[in-house]
DNA sequence: CGAGAAGATGACCGGGGGGTCATGTTGTGC
DNA sequence: GCACAACATGACCCCCCGGTCATCTTCTCG
């Protein structure tokens, strides 16, 4: 390890590929989704097929490298908000954040949509902003913000759902999500309504519990 | 035209073959959605892949007949429940149907989600099924069931979303969206509540206004 | 500047998609 | 029962996908 720069030094049209690269198959990706060809990413890039896969081996590795940007970004979010005082607002400001990114990123919407054919980092990642977004709405029940019966897996999944409710208007009207949050928001609150009819759902799990990640020493 | 059967008679084999078809295209399609492929269905129907094309010139024509099925069957829901009493209730009773067919057919999902490519027939289909939820969405705003500001665009949407909301415990727990219905609908209530943030959206308009169906004599 | 290694390239591969058509088969009217 | 038209068949076409690799280019270090 020589100081700064690592011991083996990376070529620099290598390293200036690989950002064009980057750029490129993050746009791509938000433009068309997770169905985007190798071969289009490449041209955006303007580079050839060849090189995209010398820089990441398979499609998937690509994917999962532009999710961490995204999902990393929504985490801190997420933890930034666990601080606020109005824990209710903090809640919907968190909503509106991850509705606003899923708008803006047809392939995050793929990727949160199907939990098969996903990379372990992504999927844990997933994993960790559930979490805290179960501790976001833990603060928001506690204050009486939501009903009781409201756990963080209802929120999770209220993202998608809301985002999709407004998807069909995205090219009008962008901003549409905007009204749906708030009416879904007023049914979180309904106070002195009955029982809502459905237990809470499990909490959502993407990484498998065969123990790739924690090892449990079994 | 000799009365019962048409001047051509079909052959019997070739009615028998249309039958399974349609069967096992129905079933393929509701379990993988828009994606299955033609060779698939006709292995399921037990039929070679040319038959397919026999019956259905392209894979769309096959789409647009099963979903024109469920179209209207959709649609007499909806006309009958607009004869209710409470019209809160048969609205309520409206969107858990659709949300029901949501649930059960992968590729109505699909054919709903994204208005590109498809039949005339089909975007017709939903047009009427539009008008009609606007009609039950009027019903149920004058008696007070919903907030004044619902239009049936807000209905219409919300069935997709409602539906994505559950769609990843659609394996574990098929009855989930029941509890995502129940709080949307607490949000369509929600009296006393500022106005929402957002317009009303403009009613979703599948058949292009070029005049392919209503001849507007220009 | 020269040598060698790291990188870039695009033709190529196997697989699978929708759709076609010459050929073989079968139901039907006379 | 015969002849013919309607029908069924599956090999075939072209396209696009993710991924590979022999070949050529270019950066880097001495």
């Amino acid at each position: 390890m020589s100081g700064r720069t690592a011991a083996v030094q990376a070529r620099a049209d290598s390293v200036r590929n690989r950002r064009l690269l980057l750029r490129a198959a993050t746009e791509a990706f938000a433009e068309c989704g997770v169905d985007v060809s190798m071969h289009t990413i490449a041209q955006r890039a303007g580079v050839a097929k060849g090189t995209v896969f010398r820089h990441f081996p398979t499609k998937d590795d690509l994917l999962a490298a532009i999710m961490m940007q995204l999902l990393d970004r929504l985490f801190e979010t997420a933890d930034r908000l666990l601080r606020a005082d109005d824990a209710g607002r903090a809640l919907k400001d968190f909503m509106g954040h991850g509705i606003g990114l899923l708008a803006a990123d047809r392939a995050f919407c793929d990727v949160i949509g199907k939990p098969s054919l996903q990379h372990a980092d992504v999927r844990e990642a997933i994993d960790r902003l559930c979490d805290t977004v179960e501790d976001l709405t833990a603060r928001a029940r506690e204050q009486g913000a939501v009903r009781g019966d409201i756990t963080g897996t209802d929120i999770v999944l209220l993202l998608g759902g809301i985002h999709q409710t407004a998807r069909p208007l995205l090219d009008r009207e962008p901003q549409a999500w905007e009204r749906f949050l708030e009416i879904a928001f007023d049914g979180l609150r309904a106070r002195g309504r009955p029982a809502l009819p459905h237990p809470p759902p499990a909490q959502l799990r993407m990484a498998d519990p065969s123990g790739v990640s924690a090892p449990t020493k079994t």
